[in-house]
DNA sequence: CCATGTCGATACCGTAGTCGGCGGCGCAGG
DNA sequence: CCTGCGCCGCCGACTACGGTATCGACATGG
């Protein structure tokens, strides 16, 4: 291990960029060469340092972390980027994966799946734990939810009957229904309410 | 400084406290005697080492952090508790308050800010920053909702229609649609769903 | 070309949401 | 003490909205 690899560190807690700096500095094989707290920073430094492994939260403030991955993937296409976050739902990390993540890890993982997922991007593979996979999987099989549908259900969440999201989006009140329809269906929902619900679960949608 | 605040640590996020350790060692008078990862730990280590301060996630597995808290301040009045969370709402925030807590830091805190309420705490002060505190005050002056206005939230955030709400707690569907009047009155919502998007928001329901 | 996403419509029924009113229970303050 | 007051529960009637079913249509892009 002569040349260590290179580690660009994003993620707007402090705290947590503090532990994973103090996670790998133990490791002898690894370096992080710069941190930042939000995706321009991550285009940014990405741009600036090309380190060989990028850890990148989703959920941060100025640009999200899958827009910040494409960025960088377009402007890098060999960039290797994990990306580590709280929970976001399957339907997040098959956004982040299709986005070109080579890693998905919770931020629950234990240290050593941290360092070990690193090291195997580091070496060209794609790495997914088991427990993440398995939550893919099992919603593998289910039809995503479409743009236009998302842009329906983020309008429902926030209390707008039928009518006023079909004047939102200049289109009719059958339409929406329609499209509340497929989505309760996609979903297996009850009612909008629970639609909601799933897709905040799932990462179709986020709080606020 | 001669005798350092003898800090627990509880989350669930190893590399959470990985990085509170970090930054707690580079502190000439603070010092980590113990770490924990679920409520259950936290009340068995908070007897076991009695801790002068504690640093307390919501939202853990096996035991949530404010029941933890109140089992904690129960042992021990004396019992100094900062909740170091992600973010739960004003209401997460009251209730652990309310439970007893002297501080409550969001994890995208600044380390200073972290360290600077330990201190706070240890020397007896009740410390919650500014832009926590104003959260809640924006909140203060709306009444919060029942514990049986959550139960129903509950249950209609999982698409229960009234009637089967009502089933479920075994009252009459009318009392359910009073129950939902008064919820959506308080949490200045439009509908049911925008109800339980407001209630995850602001920390009276969370997800799953 | 044909699958998919988007848009649209009609009609029916069940549920949600509003309004106004009623009663009991427990608890804190005059 | 008993008087509020807040919480919980209950009722009926009315209106608006949501959800179902079953259609048809058109554009885009693999």
């Amino acid at each position: 291990m002569n040349t260590p690899i290179r580690v660009l560190s994003i993620d707007d807690h402090q705290l947590m960029r503090e532990g994973i700096a103090a996670v790998l500095a133990r490791e002898a094989d690894m370096q992080v060469v710069a941190e930042g707290a939000d995706g321009e920073q991550a285009v940014a430094l990405h741009a600036q340092h090309r380190p060989d492994v990028t850890l990148l939260d989703l959920q941060m403030p100025r640009m999200n972390g899958i827009d910040a991955l494409r960025l960088i993937r377009a402007q890098d296409a060999q960039a290797q980027v994990i990306v580590l976050t709280t929970y976001g739902g399957d339907a997040q990390a098959v956004a982040a994966l299709k986005a070109g993540a080579s890693g998905y890890l919770l931020k629950t993982s234990l240290l050593s799946e941290l360092v070990d997922t690193i090291r195997r991007v580091h070496a060209g593979q794609r790495y997914v734990p088991a427990a993440m996979s398995m939550q893919i999987a099992a919603h593998a099989a289910d039809e995503p939810l479409t743009q236009r549908e998302i842009e329906v259900l983020r309008l429902v969440a926030v209390g707008y009957p039928n009518k006023q999201v079909a004047n939102q989006l200049s289109v009719s009140a059958e339409t929406i229904k329609t499209h509340m329809k497929n989505i309760m269906d996609k979903l297996r929902a009850k009612d909008r309410t629970h639609a909601v619900t799933i897709a905040l679960n799932r990462g179709f949608l986020q709080l606020q």
